[in-house]
DNA sequence: TGCGATTGGTAACATTAGTTACAAAGCTTA
DNA sequence: TAAGCTTTGTAACTAATGTTACCAATCGCA
């Protein structure tokens, strides 16, 4: 752990913050989906990711999803900051994308190290602004764009999360996360089949050139 | 300004942090329509809104817009905040809507003020988070919802913002901030007034009743 | 091996939103 | 007041997306 730790956030934080975080914090091994956070839960704990991705997703009132973004290695959850800080319940959900590990950060350090040190402060807020951003990547997407370059866009994204050529979804699945319908997802994902860009197979897709 | 000051902010900031505000802060009086800020372009100071509404939008790069959220007094932009720290360009586009004043403040503060003061700080997290939330928001009402159902949720808010149950616009207006066409949203109106809910005009809408 | 469940392909159709085109109504100003 | 601009109304059409329905392929497992 610890030298996962160093190795995603020693650049970051300096040796006394480092020590502390292995102090205080809980290793957490987490397997691909496992829910890390649900709507309307209170957070006990920030999480600091060491390795693996997280997916992070919105719902609304009939149950309908649509994935936000995703973390990766040196991110945290900025909703889980907020959440912390004003004890307001989760506005989003949280879920392993691939086995995970981080560590668990308890709630009460936030304020104190916010005041203690600067490079946790400027993690933050860099934190913060990375999901502002990405936030308006997301929200971009579905304003101006249109389904199917939405549905390439999602496709490079999880290609480059997840390390991989082959995305192991089925198409059920890639309507959930872009909140549209089975059939047309199908639809557009046999049109660039057609295009020569990827090559469909039963429960994953070959990427061949994006 | 010192009074104004004192009534937005004087219960969030501790004397002597108003105190400096005054000190180093420039009033501005910005008239309705002022663009205070632009895509792309670097941030100078970080604004506190003391009295009217200013416009966030985003811009795609056909040149179409959509309007992201309203600040309101007592709130700042948290898109400024990070740009000011990371030194990168504006992602978004800042114009007033109404009438307002505001105080910049001069951007080598932010990063003092965030170790000396406690209020400040808790001050900058709040409106991250608010910021954060309103994105949700807005990317809900674009990802779950129809065009009538965003209409609605339009009007409402403009008539909040401007306290007034009439709606300076044209159909062009409107269209452009949801990111529409002209005809699409003349033609939703006109439902809406055939439901009894408003009261179309020549560069204006009643509100009835929504 | 065969049955049921899951997954994907496709057609036909419905709905929503965007586009083009044009006319009418209402301001503005020469 | 006439000409010209802006704004709004509306029809007709196109495009994109969503829905329903049904079948075929594949998989897991009894």
């Amino acid at each position: 752990m610890i030298q996962e730790l160093k190795n995603s956030y020693g650049s970051l934080f300096e040796e006394e913050l480092i020590n502390e975080i292995i102090q205080v914090g809980t290793y957490k091994d987490v397997p691909a989906g496992f829910k890390l956070m649900d709507i309307g839960s209170y957070v006990k704990g920030m999480p600091l990711l060491l390795s693996g991705a997280i997916k992070v997703l919105r719902e609304d009132k009939d149950g309908d999803e649509l994935l936000l973004y995703y973390l990766e290695k040196g991110d945290t959850c900025s909703m889980t900051m907020t959440c912390c800080m004003g004890q307001t319940k989760s506005e989003i959900r949280a879920i392993a994308e691939t086995d995970a590990t981080l560590i668990m950060i308890p709630i009460q350090k936030m304020e104190i190290w916010t005041s203690k040190y600067k490079s946790w402060r400027n993690f933050v807020f860099e934190s913060y602004h990375n999901r502002l951003n990405e936030m308006l990547h997301t929200l971009d997407s579905i304003a101006f764009n249109n389904m199917d370059q939405r549905l390439l866009d999602y496709l490079k994204e999880k290609a480059r999360i997840t390390k991989s050529k082959v995305i192991e979804s089925t198409h059920q699945e890639i309507a959930y996360d872009l909140h549209s319908s089975r059939v047309v997802i199908s639809r557009l994902l046999k049109k660039l089949e057609n295009l020569g860009n990827i090559k469909l197979h039963r429960n994953y897709i070959e990427i061949i050139n994006l």
